[in-house]
DNA sequence: CTGAAAGCGCTAACAT
DNA sequence: ATGTTAGCGCTTTCAG
């Protein structure tokens, strides 16, 4: 019978919306946008809708002017760890990226050992120079990539160095790294905290003339599409985030029906994938 | 007082919900997801929430399996023309893209002059074989792209040649791209219909190690900000999309407000953006 | 101008 | 089994 149901009134009626809300740290990166996309596919397989927004203080933890509470969810997916401003959802919570937070249901992203690796890879092709490029927001002492930046430059004597750019955006980082290597000169070797500003930085190196990978190798974080398309294509830390997204949605269904299990967590490696820069230097 | 309201309840009671919907051909393009989050901003100002689906027969309008009917929409924002599959939605429709369905308020994007100045232009700096890159799944009647390539090509009497790709992804393109020069040699321009296709085929051109600008020219087609950090930049349709987002919004608040107005129509044009290529291979 | 009551469209519990 | 009814939480109307 064609015939459709209200879906307010079912909402109203069972206490269940049917909707989730991935939340993030900013929907303006790339990586997020492939995520939030991912889970757009995964849950509409099982009927149900996904909002995203953004988390910020100012924002009592969504873009949403009224907060989480007053869209109607029932669960959260978040990316990224520590949110004291959540306190106004109190539905199921499932945490995601490095460094969960203890509270939620969890899925840990490990970025500590393909950082070191990304650090050594450089520093044994040569790189003489091999600088951070990460922004002011970023929590120091729980940062994988910058632990493993620091120690691997630390426990090889060689002397750190760090370039800011204000945010994570690609113009900034275009911008960025123009001005520190007209003040500082290059350096040989950049470890940048993502994606986009590794896209962002090889820019800005292009419009200055210099060349990658000859003059200064580059390597980004999470493992977007866009960084294969470049010429070179960019090497990368890969987030597993198909792995993460399939892994947090079955916590969060597990939780949407029994609220009384005991927590789930899971860690997930990232892997350090070096594209052909090596390779179109040795040529 | 510290008390959030129920969605659902509200929703019942006033019989609106707040929610609209962005419907796109496809959610997987750089350029639809840039809309879909530009209308993500916009709606938050006036606290609507935004979902987004895909245009197909087989969802009968919408990604969810059982249509735009039962998400419980106040309106639709659509982007690309001619759908009969949207029998099933009764409330206000705003069409946006090439060539809108006259029955809906429309924004038009007149892809057609740039198009052709994009032919031009390709021509005009010295190219001798200029192809169009293309899906199967192009109205060849209706686009802008191909029209506006057929018709310069005839006028300058040159012969039309026409590449193939199955789907609209940068991975197809990229594979297409390398087919056709193996077996056909390979255009010294190419005019690809839109930025990811470009993108793919930059790549594919990159693989077999032919060199861009000085053997091939590329032009693609939206404007996404992808085609800016690529090396050298791509040149590009800009289509544009915040102006369309605003009108398009505009256009559906007036038609929520009060049904009964005359039929809105506006039409923008995309402009071509020529980028450094042309300066790079004259240096 | 303030307060009570009807009803939005559905689901689930109940009674037949 | 099938049919009936109460109630989900709000808005709006109508009475006081």
């Amino acid at each position: 019978m064609g015939y459709t149901p209200n879906r307010a009134a079912q909402a109203l009626a069972t206490g269940q919306t049917r909707r989730i809300a991935f939340l993030s740290p900013s929907m303006g990166l790339r990586f997020f946008q492939e995520v939030a996309n991912r889970f757009h596919q995964i849950l509409l397989e099982d009927r149900y809708e996904i909002v995203s927004g953004e988390l910020d203080r100012r924002t009592m933890g969504s873009t949403h002017p009224e907060g989480l509470a007053r869209m109607g969810l029932d669960g959260v997916l978040m990316y990224g760890g520590g949110l004291g401003s959540f306190v106004s959802f109190k539905g199921p919570i499932v945490n995601m990226g490095p460094h969960c937070s203890e509270k939620y249901d969890a899925v840990n992203v490990d970025l500590y050992p393909a950082s070191r690796r990304a650090v050594e890879s450089l520093l044994d092709s040569g790189a003489k120079r091999v600088a951070h490029v990460l922004t002011p927001s970023t929590q120091k002492e729980l940062d994988d990539r910058y632990r493993g930046y620091t120690g691997v430059m630390r426990e090889r004597g060689k002397e750190t160095e760090y370039i800011l750019t204000p945010d994570w955006s690609r113009a900034s980082a275009r911008q960025t790294i123009q001005d520190y290597v007209k003040e500082h000169g290059c350096p040989d070797g950049l470890f940048c905290a993502n994606d986009d500003i590794a896209i962002g930085t090889y820019r800005g190196l292009r419009d200055m003339g210099i060349s990658i990978p000859e003059q200064v190798r580059l390597i980004g974080c999470d493992g977007i599409e866009d960084t294969e398309y470049l010429d070179p294509p960019l090497s990368t830390i890969v987030q597993p985030f198909e792995d993460m997204c399939a892994t947090a949605w079955r916590f969060l269904k597990n939780r949407l029906k029994k609220g009384t299990i005991p927590r789930q967590a899971e860690t997930l490696e990232a892997r350090l994938m070096m594209r052909e820069q090596m390779e179109e230097l040795s040529k």
